[in-house]
DNA sequence: TGAAATGTTGGGGCG
DNA sequence: ACGCCCCAACATTTC
């Protein structure tokens, strides 16, 4: 008779090398059966939105094509996985379930469930950290409180000896079967269960899967990564890795492309040190995301520093739309948030831009962009949207001592010079040059005329003016700070 | 992983 | 040749 078989919970690891769990599951000779739940009442913000959707049914698809050409298979169920992975395992009679382990509040709820579900079927679980560079549970400062500043967390990270890094397994090469495979739905009818018609991708090419995150990975440490701290911030040119959604979906793991890294930083630039590196710095900022939504998961919901409870939000609907939609009559933030919409995905410099505007300018709730990025975002992740929209608010651990308020118009000189971007996603403005493109509604009439422009037709005129919005916020900041510190100083 | 205000320096025009 | 003004280009400070 059979041994056992292992069940493998894929979630958001959707990759075969440098997987721990499943390298562990395949490791112990016995049968593996690889499973992956939709479940469609988790609001998880990885698996959420028109766009994250597309990504996944086609990263399920590669990831089943290649563990058929394994000789396995990828088992596709829908429900809460407690249920689902408690009943895989009677129909399969499986005794022992191993997978990766998740940190957002929702899914320490949802591996709690499953935990319990399966001890009580007397299943063994076993659950493994192969998504971060770093056990966000075993980094602590010297008194054992957790850190709450990126830099002090990122040294100490980095200073670790490296057997406390993530090992990286060997690529998996057997894949033992199990004697009957249990039913199984199609990756492309999750696309239909949420009654998705499919996004068109006309700017922007995205190939799911592990294969592709290897090649994007190669051609970036072949051509960006050598001048990447200057171009990481630019609009108009392809500065960054672009490899957020696949570490999103977890087709290719922070350990690899760290020890990726480092093997070309050994050759290129061993001058300078792993702290100061701006790349390692970004998987850096993944891992701080991590560690504050472990440490401090009611962040989630509240500001970690309540610094702006008494701040004047000017909530306004008409506002809010028009942001969303890439309206505002501000050509750089408009030419993000359309890219946002059609593409999934902007650069981090222009997310800093278009939230500050949002949350600085038209003093509209972070929470509310942040719902929009955590729908829209093809790598969308709970933890790094949290931290990401808090700093800008200025409201979590990490924040500046100051209001800071980016100013849209610099920072579309600064990002887009030319204004190539803002043609890309603004077509209606295409006619219209630097400098005027950054500001259609300083440009003289003539020229507008010339460029085919009625400013309020073609385009919108600016929904507020940044200078008087500036020291409205400012105001607003200083009345919300007064109040914060006498609150303090009270209690 | 800012912006704006304020301060400093230095070159050129000009009396 | 000099002081004076203007102003751009940085540098520093403050929020």
């Amino acid at each position: 008779m059979q041994s056992q078989p292992i069940i493998l919970w894929f979630r958001n690891d959707l990759r075969l090398d440098g997987n721990l769990a499943l390298s562990a599951a395949l490791s112990s000779q016995k049968p593996v059966i690889p499973v992956f739940i939709w479940d469609d009442k988790s609001r998880d913000c990885t698996f959420n939105g028109p766009h994250s959707i597309w990504w996944l049914s086609r990263s399920l698809r590669q990831l089943s094509d290649s563990l058929q050409n394994n000789g396995s298979s990828l088992i596709i169920r829908k429900g809460s996985p407690h249920t689902e992975l408690s009943n895989l395992a009677s129909e399969t009679n499986a005794d022992q379930i191993y997978f990766n382990e998740r940190y957002e509040p929702s899914e320490i709820q949802t591996q709690r469930l499953v935990k319990q579900a399966l001890e009580q079927d007397n299943i063994f679980w076993k659950s493994f950290n192969s998504n971060y560079l770093f056990n966000p549970r075993s980094i602590y400062k010297s008194n054992n409180a957790p850190y709450k500043k990126f830099s002090a967390f990122w040294k100490h990270c980095l200073m670790q000896p490296t057997e406390n890094l993530m090992a990286l397994p060997v690529k998996p090469k057997h894949f033992p079967s199990p004697l009957l495979w249990p039913n199984t739905i199609q990756p492309e009818e999750l696309n239909k269960s949420l009654g998705f018609k499919g996004a068109s991708y006309p700017k922007q090419i995205w190939v799911p899967g592990e294969v592709s995150s290897q090649k994007k990975l190669n051609k970036f440490l072949l051509t960006s990564y050598e001048c990447y701290s200057e171009n990481r911030d630019r609009s108009d040119i392809t500065g960054t890795s672009m490899l957020s959604p696949h570490l999103s979906f977890g087709e290719i793991g922070p350990s690899q492309i760290f020890e990726e890294i480092n093997q070309l930083r050994r050759n290129v630039d061993s001058w300078e040190t792993s702290y100061e590196n701006k790349f390692i710095g970004e998987l850096g900022w993944r891992e701080f995301a991590n560690y504050m939504i472990t440490h401090y998961p009611e962040s989630k919901n509240k500001p970690v520093k309540s610094v702006l409870d008494h701040f004047m939000w000017d909530d306004n609907e008409h506002h809010l739309n028009a942001w969303k939609s890439g309206e505002t009559g501000y050509p750089i933030v408009d030419a993000a948030m359309r890219q946002l919409k059609s593409t999934g995905w902007m650069n981090n410099r222009l997310r800093m831009v278009v939230a500050s505007f949002l949350v600085k300018n038209l003093l509209i709730p972070w929470q509310k962009g942040a719902e929009w990025f955590s729908y829209l975002l093809i790598d969308a992740n709970e933890a790094s949207n949290i931290l990401g929209w808090q700093w800008v608010a200025g409201c979590g651990t990490d924040s500046a001592p100051y209001f800071r308020i980016f100013n849209p118009l610099t920072q579309s000189q600064k990002t887009d010079p030319n204004g190539s971007f803002i043609k890309e996603w603004l077509p209606e403005l295409s006619r219209l040059h630097e400098p005027w493109i950054h500001t259609p509604w300083l440009a003289p009439t003539n020229i507008l005329r010339k460029a085919q422009i009625t400013l309020g037709v073609d385009y919108p005129s600016p929904i507020i003016d940044y200078k008087t919005s500036r020291v409205r916020s400012l105001s607003a900041y200083k009345h919300a700070k007064l109040k914060y510190d006498l609150e303090r100083k009270t209690n």
